[in-house]
DNA sequence: GTAATATTGTGTCCAAACGACACATTCAGA
DNA sequence: TCTGAATGTGTCGTTTGGACACAATATTAC
């Protein structure tokens, strides 16, 4: 098997950044560690890569483990491998970022692992560069949304244009105007009236959407804005 | 020093992308490999990650010893990880990708290292999943062009506006209008008119521009298109 | 039951940007 | 000096975007 001994092998591991909204602010949700080294600190779910396993299995796993989805959105960001970011043991961190609807996982399994949802403007330090990470992470988002219809991950089946709205304004920490926003939104055409409205609203109740999850495939690799779309 | 004894570890290695332009169409700098597995098969430059070695400087330390150069454009693509990717023992694999001047590299170093310059259009088989990354990275190669003044890293210093059209047309695989694509280029305030023609033309010479390096820097990381800054 | 208030949906207007295209200029070579 | 190919600049009509007004809906206060 080992036919490259020349070689060093190290330790790998992944690391989750999984972010939620709560209606008002993007949220992460990070874990307070029970285990050495650093116990009791905030961290990002991670874990080590298994043997026989790929990076994208392994980071489902992660993410199965604490959270009991599947099927969720996830993508890889960047690996983390600066020599002495682990003071135990050299290791390289490969990061995944993962958006849900922070309504939906298992409060059970939540729970077990001590994890909480925390507010990114109000974020308690985390060890190692796991802030790196998040920051990168965040980065990422705001690219990401400005260009494909990513935004739809984070919110429930059904939603209104006032909560998408909301939603991009948290993203880019901005006031986006409300009613050019509407008009931007919907004249993608991946909104489907559902028929229903918000029966959670004190005052007008808001239409609520779906997305058109066959226009969403098709376009969602092209951009929203810029290029028409590259030929070969 | 081994504190996660549980866990195994894994070779890493990095691979790099090294993408130029001859004036007609983007290459890629590919290797044939002098050594197993795979000798005399066509492959992406690579090597292992030292183990006192951060990842950015092992990729750096890979692209000099191919083509002499420092200080290049790089950037982190993404990690390819599957059990299986490499049939002599489990590696994970880092991939880098670098735009370079197609004219100022070592020649002396790329002889040395069975190294060519290959069409995207034409490209021979490559070992692994380096096509896979290869089809990746120029997925980013787009994705940033568009959003980001990139190319120029491709071009000499100096350079004209045919040829930097040229070059757009030569990443997307498709024709811009010559006429438009001036106007949007000299609208960005990044091109500074240096006075000199391109003497190498058999008709009307071009007036060669150079980055406005200030403007670059700071312009780099905002949208070209979209969207106004994100605040926090 | 009616008024006040907050929120949602739709529309207007003007300026800026974009795509399609015309025309004038410059250079090498016939 | 004429010709052809490439380069630089401009025009025009359409579309898009941002700023803003107004109407419609639902809850609550009186």
């Amino acid at each position: 098997m080992n036919q490259y001994p020349h070689s060093t092998r190290l330790l790998v591991a992944i690391d989750c950044i999984i972010f939620g909204f709560d209606g008002d602010e993007i949220k992460l949700l990070v874990i307070k560690r029970n285990f050495e080294p650093e116990r009791g600190k905030w961290s990002l779910m991670g874990g080590f890569v298994n043997q026989e396993e790929d990076l994208e299995v392994g980071a489902e796993r992660i993410l199965y483990e604490l959270t009991g989805l599947n099927n969720i959105y996830v993508e890889q960001l960047l690996t983390f491998g600066k020599v002495n970011r682990d003071p135990v043991e050299r290791t390289i961190s490969v990061v995944f970022f993962a958006l849900i609807n922070i309504h939906s996982h298992d409060e059970e399994s939540v729970r077990a692992h001590n994890a909480h949802w925390v507010s990114l403007k109000n974020m308690p330090q985390l060890i190692f560069d796991h802030e790196k990470m998040v920051q990168n992470a965040l980065e990422r988002l705001r690219y990401k949304a400005a260009l494909h219809p990513i935004g739809f991950e984070l919110l429930p089946e059904t939603f209104t244009i006032p909560q998408l709205h909301k939603l991009y304004e948290a993203i880019y920490g901005m006031q986006l105007d409300r009613r050019n926003f509407s008009r931007k939104i919907l004249s993608t055409g991946l909104l489907v009236d559902t028929g229903e409205k918000n029966e959670n609203s004190a005052t007008k109740k808001a239409v609520l959407y779906r997305l058109d999850k066959e226009k969403y495939e098709d376009k969602f690799h092209s951009f929203w804005y810029f290029m028409p779309e590259p030929s070969a």
